[in-house]
DNA sequence: CAAATTTAGTTGTATCATACAACCATGACT
DNA sequence: AGTCATGGTTGTATGATACAACTAAATTTG
């Protein structure tokens, strides 16, 4: 017999097995547009949008630990497409504002990464556009709040199950 | 002026950016039940529930290169959870079986993961679940069709604007 | 049917993403 | 001043994954 929450989890399971397939294209070091890379992508924009941004803010933007962030922003910056600064309160720290090329090409990447949305979009039936956006919005919302509790089972498990039979 | 269009790609640029970022969790080695990866228990799902799975299904269900499928089958073998036989009509092929260990480590796995998933689930308001389950379908099919499209202007780069000025 | 080609899977090797730890400055607290 | 915390960098290890080279078996073709 199959319940109704087995029927869910199972939904979302297949969910986020396909979501996890196909976003890896994003994940990866292919250059999607402008030489970019998905994240090199993001970072770009965060800065362009911001104006100026403190580099502890991208370990959050991507959740990431500060070397990777390093890692990450190194490429952009040696491009000459962003150009970091001290922080004016705070010699230690740094903060990130987009070189004029640095905008050009964020908005060459932009008109080409719409090219790629429009297919997702594509996809969907026109009528149901927002309805979609919405739901989808509700989704990762709770997706982030759970992603905390990613884990799931791996700390009883060394006591329980896993070591008996 | 931002038009519609330019607000429902940074809509879909935010949601891709949150999905990749918060499903990395999902792709990654950390065990998240029994002592499973994200894609062993994939990869263990997908036989139990077939009975009996050939491998060559498996490069396509996790699309990655064969020489990726023998390494991720390989430590669900050495743990004993998965057998692999030579397919009868050819004996070049293998499938793969789950051992009654296997099926048992599967079930609680399950259990496991299903305390996951309701993470997300709260996350919903109960009304509205249904709709975002649904409406999640509609985004993921879409989003495998146009993951295809995935490279989006890596070819016309070099010609065009990349080096231009 | 033998020779050539294709296919299934494995193993070697390279690359990239990422974490963690050690480290260096600087700033903040007492 | 002395201790501790914080922001960032660099070194290094691990894991995911691809690609290429290889083996063995199957399929096609002359």
């Amino acid at each position: 017999m199959t319940t109704n929450r087995d029927r869910n989890c199972r939904e979302f399971f297949e969910i986020i097995m396909t979501l996890s397939r196909e976003i890896r294209c994003c994940s990866r070091d292919d250059t999607i547009c402008q030489g970019l890379t998905f994240q090199q992508f993001i970072i770009l924009d965060a800065v362009v949008r911001e104006g100026e941004l403190a580099f502890t803010d991208l370990h959050r933007l991507l959740s990431v630990e500060k070397s990777t962030t390093t890692r990450m922003v190194n490429p952009l910056i040696r491009r000459g497409l962003l150009r970091r600064e001290t922080a004016m309160h705070d010699s230690r720290a740094a903060t990130l504002t987009a070189t004029p090329q640095g905008r050009e090409v964020h908005g060459e990447a932009w008109d080409c990464l719409e090219g790629f949305f429009d297919g997702i979009v594509q996809g969907i039936p026109p009528g149901r556009r927002n309805e979609v956006l919405a739901a989808i919005r509700v989704f990762t919302e709770a997706m982030k709040r759970a992603a905390a509790a990613c884990r799931c089972c791996d700390e009883s498990i060394k006591e329980s199950s896993w070591s008996r039979g």
